[in-house]
RNA sequence: CGGGAUGUGGCUCAGCUUGGUAGAGCGCUGCGUUCGGGACGCAGAGGCCGCUGGUUCAAAUCCAGUCAUCCCGACCA
């Protein structure tokens, strides 16, 4: 039996209004519904339900690792700053990592993540091929000093992370452990009830590592994502997908005079023509300093992160130093462009015999700009930022934008940190080798805020019932009588036997007041017991997420009761019996969610 | 770190321009009336007006500094 939870005692303390500091609908109701408070910018108290809803969460991460035989372990939080010397990371990672010393003027760290503590750990024990594969997981509180903590759980500065690090011989081993996360995390976001994508993401610094993301589906979300119905996804950081830009009807090279003409819209209007049908320039430099201008459909922009993965140690120029290279800026062209400024365009642009370029000259711009006769091209290449409709690397359909919250990413490291740390073992022919890494994060918070973005309503939250602080709330719509109150107390204590998670709302509250923070907090499945159904010899149901309502008599939640002590699954089969007497499409939904 | 804004009972906010003994609603306590979708009446408790300094006979209000919070940007697991 599990433990009846009673309102009258549980500290949930709940807000009419929206708190002020609050500006995304799943850091607004979870202050409101009394799951949790703000400590301090980007630091979060969970209170009693709110914590609950971790541990459910936590739970379904920790059983779907322990499945692909993930072993959870513990490690500090609090690290010894040699580690992150011996790999480098010390001085790389920036001022987001939290540092301190102790009172010797020892250096230590608080965790933003840990690959340095895991490959210590295991390193020195961890000496054969014939002890890989092997997978370790934690689940525990991470810090992070970000510049801009915002959104609630969204972006905080401690947060909760699931994070496993595996250990390989070889390539085909990470590979295996690589798709068994993969396949783990898809069931965790399914579990969790997000509507979520795998998506291709920016592989770092690290050249030539494998990595995707899993992105909650949400507006709120911070991240920018392209995706197509064929199933290709993309961070828009990444997102290979071409722009189509069209072609200026004219073939002669001429410079027109466009006076007070500077940015593209005012172009494209001049011209009457579509953005699309010009050809936008942006200077930079390379790590020697050597300028290079990059060109992109008009109606694009250009992405810095692309252009920097092209030419190594790319920048663009300020506006002092491209005034000095003698480059109008706004008028910036292919043609006639002074020595020594090497031309990288966008490969969508091949396509295009003739540009609309700027003439190096303020206020003139060329028309059909011809490559090869005209200007050369050093080197095509992927520089665009994707755009709703640009074509999708698959299939070639035109791809959709939309937000994602990023809940969770699978890495495949390499060797990095094991080469930077001496973490080796003897192969079959006793020689030492790094071990080949991966690393697998889920943001267990983050995952809290996510869940609520897709599940909630102008009410509140509607939680899935597989993270739920509790599946059922039973509401006396009356208490301390001797009619009403013994129901709504036997029903919570028949369904606590069965293992149902029961939440009994037996204050001294208007009714109105027990609905409205009933839909709030967002159990799945309400039970009323009042005056009226207690007289009809009825119980009324009501799902959260569908707003259905129906009743069920005495008998039939009896025969329901019956059915699901019989059954091993109770929730479910109460839920599933519940159904077949009367809300069957309302209770399905429930129930799904239950798996 | 740049730009913008805001700090007044637990929460949402008014008052500040034009200085003169601190306000409302919600929440909280008590009593009464209510009681199927965040009730109503009466009576209460609760505030160094973020902090420090200045101007002034007098500062929530004007000035300076400082701290905190939020938003945008830069930055970034």
């Amino acid at each position: 039996m599990t433990q009846i939870m009673r309102m009258s005692a549980l500290y949930a303390p709940t807000l009419k209004e929206v708190p002020n500091d609050a500006d995304i609908v799943s850091h607004q109701l979870l202050l409101r519904a009394g799951m949790m408070r703000k400590s301090a910018t980007g630091l979060y108290s969970f209170l009693p339900l709110g914590w609950r809803v971790i541990k459910k969460i936590e739970n379904i991460v920790r059983q779907e690792m322990d499945a692909i035989d993930a072993q959870e372990i513990m490690m500090p939080e609090l690290q010894p700053s040699e580690l992150w010397h011996e790999s480098g990371r010390w001085d790389d990672y920036g001022p987001e990592l939290m540092r301190m010393e102790d009172r010797h003027g020892h250096g230590l760290c608080l965790g933003p993540t840990h690959e340095e503590l895991i490959t210590d750990l295991v390193r020195n024990e961890l000496k054969s091929y014939k002890q890989l594969p092997l997978t370790l997981y934690q689940i525990q509180s991470k810090f992070r000093d970000e510049i801009r903590p915002r959104f609630g759980l969204m972006r905080s500065r401690e947060f909760i992370m699931k994070d496993a690090y595996s250990f390989h011989a070889s390539q085909e081993s990470l590979q295996q452990t690589y798709d068994d996360m993969s396949d783990a995390y898809a069931r965790i976001c399914e579990r969790l009830g997000l509507d979520f994508r795998p998506v291709q993401a920016d592989s770092g610094q690290i050249g030539g590592s494998v990595t995707c993301e899993y992105h909650a589906l949400a507006d709120a979300g911070e991240a920018e994502l392209a995706s197509c119905t064929c199933g290709w996804a993309a961070n828009s950081e990444v997102a290979a997908c071409l722009p189509h830009p069209t072609e200026y009807a004219e073939t002669e090279l001429k410079k027109i005079e466009t006076p007070g003409v500077h940015t593209i819209a005012e172009l494209a209007a001049f011209l009457n023509c579509p953005e699309s049908s010009t050809v936008k320039a942006m200077v930079g430099k390379d790590a020697e300093g050597n300028p290079i201008a990059l060109f992109v459909p008009g109606d694009h922009e250009l992405n810095e992160l692309k252009a920097e993965r092209t030419i190594d140690g790319f920048a663009l120029m300020s506006d002092e130093e491209l005034e000095a290279a003698g480059l109008p800026k706004g008028s910036i062209g292919c043609v006639g462009l002074p020595q020594g400024v090497r031309i990288v365009a966008d490969s969508s642009l091949q396509g295009i015999a003739h540009w609309v370029v700027g003439a190096n000259e303020d206020g003139f711009h060329y028309v059909g700009a011809e490559q090869g006769r005209d200007f050369t091209v050093d080197v095509w290449a992927d520089l665009c930022t994707v755009r709703e409709g640009d074509t999708c690397p698959e299939c070639g359909k035109p791809v959709s934008m939309c937000r994602g919250i990023e809940v969770g990413q699978v890495f495949q490291l390499g060797t990095k940190y094991s080469q930077n740390m001496g973490a080796t073992y003897l192969d079959e022919n006793g020689k030492e080798q790094p071990f080949i890494m991966g690393c697998y994060g889920v943001g267990v918070s983050r995952c809290m805020a996510a869940i609520v973005e897709q599940h909630s309503d102008e009410y509140g939250i509607a939680w899935p019932a597989s993270v739920a602080p509790a599946h059922v709330c039973v509401l006396p719509l009356v208490v301390g009588d001797d009619v009403v109150q013994p129901v709504a107390e036997r029903v919570a204590r028949e369904l606590a036997e069965l293992g149902v998670e029961v939440v009994l709302d037996d204050r001294k509250e208007r009714p109105g007041v027990k609905f409205a923070e009933a839909d709030l907090m967002g159990w799945p499945l309400q039970i009323v017991v009042g005056k009226r159904g207690v007289a009809n010899q009825e119980l009324e149901l009501k799902v959260r997420s569908t707003g259905e309502k129906s009743t069920i008599s005495f008998d039939e939640y009896a025969e329901a009761l019956a059915f699901a002590k019989r059954a091993s699954k109770p929730i479910a089969s109460f839920l599933e019996q519940a159904a077949n007497v009367r809300m069957e499409a309302a209770v399905t939904t429930v129930r799904s969610q239950m798996k």
